[in-house]
DNA sequence: CGAGTCGTTGAACGGAATCAATCGTCGTGG
DNA sequence: CCACGACGATTGATTCCGTTCAACGACTCG
């Protein structure tokens, strides 16, 4: 849907009240401040994540420059996980008054706002669909196959196989090791990040 | 929050278009069919699922009565999942087309809608979240604080332990164990579906 | 009264996590 | 400019624990 594409930030045209920037792991916030901001991301990258019972740590999301971070936090008091700089960044800032306000008086702002919400709780139920496949080889091929419906069996990574092996919920070495099972038997073929998918009937 | 509390069901105040009664098992839509309404559950239950390569399914979402769904699907064309009656359900029908503008003449509505699709992303990233926690028992005692967090210690569940299981992405024979051995080393007390949580501090 | 489902426990297997070690690359600072 | 540390990528060996298969009682509903 180029409905979805082009949505990715919110804010397109509109100008940031401030701009700070946050060096590497430094905290844009923590979980349970209270929400002042909107913001998005101009150069550098942004981790939401949260904490587990012992001291784990959960990669929620990755915000990438050009897309906005903790929307849906805008309806609630406090912020329910950390976002993180994960380089060197800077970040927008968008008073959470301001961003109401303009919501309510501009409907394609509010159109967009909710189209940007839509495609999370997609993306998050795919996520999710993911994590009940048991089997890392399946689980690793339903990812590559639902990648590639978008494009013709060819996808780009964007990101280190480590990420991708904690988005999937997989040990990175099992990632690794079942990549390297599906390119021997010719299912897959792989060229640093990019990977082709050879075949399409196998079940 | 009161605000995510009040927010259920979108329609609390509208007219739905149509009525119609759906027996157990029957789809209400299909992965694939385009979207024409946005539901709400009268009576019965609603469960949104999605097939997995061979043949496993996923539960994405479960709908009591007096909510709404398929939010997500009104800024698509498709939709991307099952929508299945669990029960003999009875489900109002609210056009697309009409929901969309009401959405744009009514700030408050609009405000709503957005309300509901934040929640559902926190909800499903807190779902994530815990499918990141490798281990059963800590899965489990996770899912039990953070829902305790919120009453006091005490967790009545809504559905069975088959249905938690399935959430919490166990199979019920290791959720049933886990729960018996919580339960014999005293850190937790149960009486049917309602469960105490005995101990603050352990790790 | 059977069919279906939930709740429960036992036993065995398999597969993914884990620990460990190596190599290459990149960036940083002395 | 080189050394060092950090991190990604990769492969091997071992352990562990959650799934799976199986069986049974309780309960509900038609």
């Amino acid at each position: 849907m180029s409905k979805t594409k082009s949505t990715e930030n919110l804010f397109k045209d509109w100008e940031p009240s401030d701009t700070r920037h946050f060096s590497q792991r430094e905290f844009i916030f923590r979980q349970g401040d209270p929400v002042r901001y909107l913001f998005a991301v101009g150069e550098g990258q942004v981790r939401l994540e949260r904490n587990t019972v012992e001291g784990r740590q959960v990669v929620l999301h990755t915000t990438n420059p050009g897309q906005s971070f903790s929307e849906a936090a805008l309806f609630s008091d406090i912020y329910h996980c950390n976002a993180v700089a994960s380089l060197p960044s800077r970040i927008l800032l968008y008073p959470r008054d301001k961003v109401l306000k303009t919501l309510r008086d501009d409907w394609q702002a509010a159109e967009r706002f909710m189209a940007i919400l839509s495609g999370q709780v997609r993306t998050l139920r795919t996520r999710l669909e993911l994590r009940n496949i048991l089997s890392a080889r399946d689980r690793i091929l339903q990812y590559l196959l639902l990648r590639a419906s978008q494009s013709n069996s060819e996808i780009n990574l964007k990101h280190s196989f480590k990420h991708l092996a904690s988005e999937l919920g997989l040990a990175h070495e099992t990632l690794y090791r079942e990549m390297a099972a599906l390119e021997q038997e010719g299912i897959i073929k792989r060229d640093g990040r990019q990977i082709t998918i050879l075949t399409g009937n196998f079940k």
